[in-house]
DNA sequence: TTTTACTATGCATATGTATGCAAATTGGTT
DNA sequence: AACCAATTTGCATACATATGCATAGTAAAA
């Protein structure tokens, strides 16, 4: 340890906090000012039913006056439902998850619904954390993680609560799913690196057992088949700088003639330019790098890394559309929906047809 | 646009949706089963009564056999409490808040409380947000974000939320607040920066505005000051790369005698970095940066980033201690937790005393 | 066995809103 | 003015749990 962690406390004589034991007013409050009935009130805050202008604007004044606010809980108890949405991610330290984090908020907040937030630290949920979101009779509740286990899936689905899985794809699920065309991108990429004359190829993905890297990877290999590469290296990180960081330098050491690697997320790709430059080789002139996601960083100056793009807002807006319609109980076969995204070029992929 | 972004949607014939009306089982069910009354079997999930052990078992069984959990809703209704925790961001994208997110979910996790997730766009938490947290009736409320407004505070705190502000400290909150030591971390780093011999200073700050900038300036200063150097360049960013290599290559360009830049975060910093460096310089060799936060990328092998720690769990730590205390209704005065950092070096500092 | 003291349990009710049904009001038509 | 249809409103109840109070149950003491 450095310096050692101290802490000091200051306690202020502020004003003492306000403790007023502040009156809680009902509907029923509202309606005994706004002389009319607690359904009235009701009536007039859930918003399906008609109310006479007159009654509605005595009623709105009244509410106003007593600063009155609908109790979630009791109409949760009463409607079966909430407007809470449970978001299940895994590594929200991870870029790529923070920004879908925020536009999966941004959607739903709009909608008025409120995110319960869940990050799993490992592939699998808690037990806890899945009854608490059935506790709390969450409408709706997206799985977005490429890791995640399948179990958790089904624990809502039994329970009657609407899922739309982020991000992932395994076949036998019975939830609604919407991501990247993994396979189609990869293919996209491998034919951009092969053009760009490129015959070395190194693939530094993510977990092995996962669908992402399974397509990406039957992808890849399908184009290099086709076009007479038989070799490829490929190694498994963890979606990780530092698993690009570490496979990239054994990869380079052992084996000089690779001439382009491509990672698994943008995160591996930048550990892998990082390593190479550290090897003392230049990207892209001795290697190429690609990456995948398009997130912020992948375009910092030090970088400038050619990548692919998630269609972000895209895919978000279908997931939020599909996971409405299922909370709205249309509930039909789950749809696979898939997304193309496009290819970001930057300066990390040399064209080596010089000549 | 580039290609064009299309989609197509495959409907799978899977099983189709298990659409079974599962009963909804209620603490009377269980009772029934087990033989005993409602209350019972509330005192036993409550678990603040004491049942004796046989009927314990008995209702924990027919739980089981049910697969019983307590109605979030109806609970809350009654205590007029629930489990959940409002958090409230602004940039979630910034790595910093990113972890701070994490680490607070694990805490709150393991204590049985639940996050809602709000993310601000701008400088002030939006009224529907607010009013929806008050609707269910959040245990709490923790504002993580140097920028967002007071108002919001106050409109908690009206109604009886607790709420512990993290990261930021306004004189005249009646909150209790957990913040890092800006002005002695701030004074720390000018001192390292004089004791290797820098004497042309720029500081690039986040919005002047707010408590954290405004400490740190103070604590600069002071340091400069007292060893005589009266010249600062201070600009003002917004916490992103962007304006961080903005006003860093303007600095540059302007003036050609600045040896070292304090950046106001760590993105910041990485930013002053890549324009330093875009400009043809070298760091640290003709100008040094410093950052603040230690984020996971500082570390990364392209920028080695010599920066502040701040003690990020600990902070978390007790900010959920004080917000517990708060909502278990120990209402005492405000409290100011001010904890300190530690500069964490690596190769963004040159020492210039060579010699 | 009876009394006492204490614990465990059940009864009844409260929490705040939504909604089916019946009653009341409104407005238009004759 | 009277009637009818259509719309608005109120009454009463349900949602699922927690808890004060009274009572039943148990064990210890006399």
């Amino acid at each position: 340890m450095f310096f050692s962690i101290q802490v000091y406390i200051f306690v202020f004589e502020f004003m003492s906090k306000s403790n007023i034991t502040k009156k809680h007013y009902t509907s029923h409050d509202v309606a005994e000012l706004a002389g009319v009935s607690q359904a009235t009130v009701s009536r007039v805050f859930a918003g399906n039913t008609k109310v006479s202008e007159k009654k509605r604007n005595q009623i709105m004044e009244a509410a106003r006056k007593l600063n009155y606010r609908p109790n979630a809980h009791a109409r949760s108890l009463i409607t079966r439902r909430s407007m809470l949405i449970g978001i299940v991610m895994r590594t929200i330290r991870n870029p790529f998850y923070s920004a879908v984090l925020e536009i999966f908020h941004n959607r739903f907040s709009a909608l008025g619904y409120h995110l319960i937030f869940i990050n799993s630290e490992n592939e699998h949920i808690e037990e806890s954390e899945i009854h608490k979101l059935l506790e709390y009779n969450v409408a709706g509740v997206i799985i977005s993680d490429a890791l995640l286990t399948q179990d958790a899936e089904e624990r809502f689905r039994e329970n009657g609560i609407a899922v739309v899985i982020f991000n992932r794809y395994a076949d036998n699920s019975a939830n609604s799913v919407v991501l990247c065309d993994n396979y189609l991108s990869a293919k996209q990429i491998a034919t951009y690196l092969l053009k760009t004359g490129h015959r070395h190829f190194a693939y530094i993905s993510g977990p092995p057992h996962t669908s992402i890297s399974q397509d990406r990877l039957r992808g890849f290999r399908e184009v290099l088949d086709e076009n007479g590469v038989s070799k490829l290296h490929l190694e498994a990180g963890d979606y990780t700088y530092d698993s690009g960081f570490q496979l990239a330098q054994e990869l380079m050491m052992n084996n000089k003639d690779i001439d382009c690697i491509f990672g698994g997320n943008d995160i591996i790709a930048l550990g892998v330019m990082d390593a190479i430059r550290n090897l003392g080789f230049d990207v892209p002139h001795d290697v190429s790098v690609i990456g995948f996601d398009n997130i912020r960083m992948s375009n910092w100056t030090s970088y400038n890394l050619t990548t692919w793009e998630q269609p972000l807002e895209g895919m978000v807006d279908n997931t939020v559309a599909i996971l409405l319609e299922e909370i709205n109980g249309k509930i039909g076969k789950p749809k696979k929906l898939v997304m193309k995204g496009r290819l970001v070029i930057r300066n990390t992929v040399r064209n080596r047809n010089a000549g």
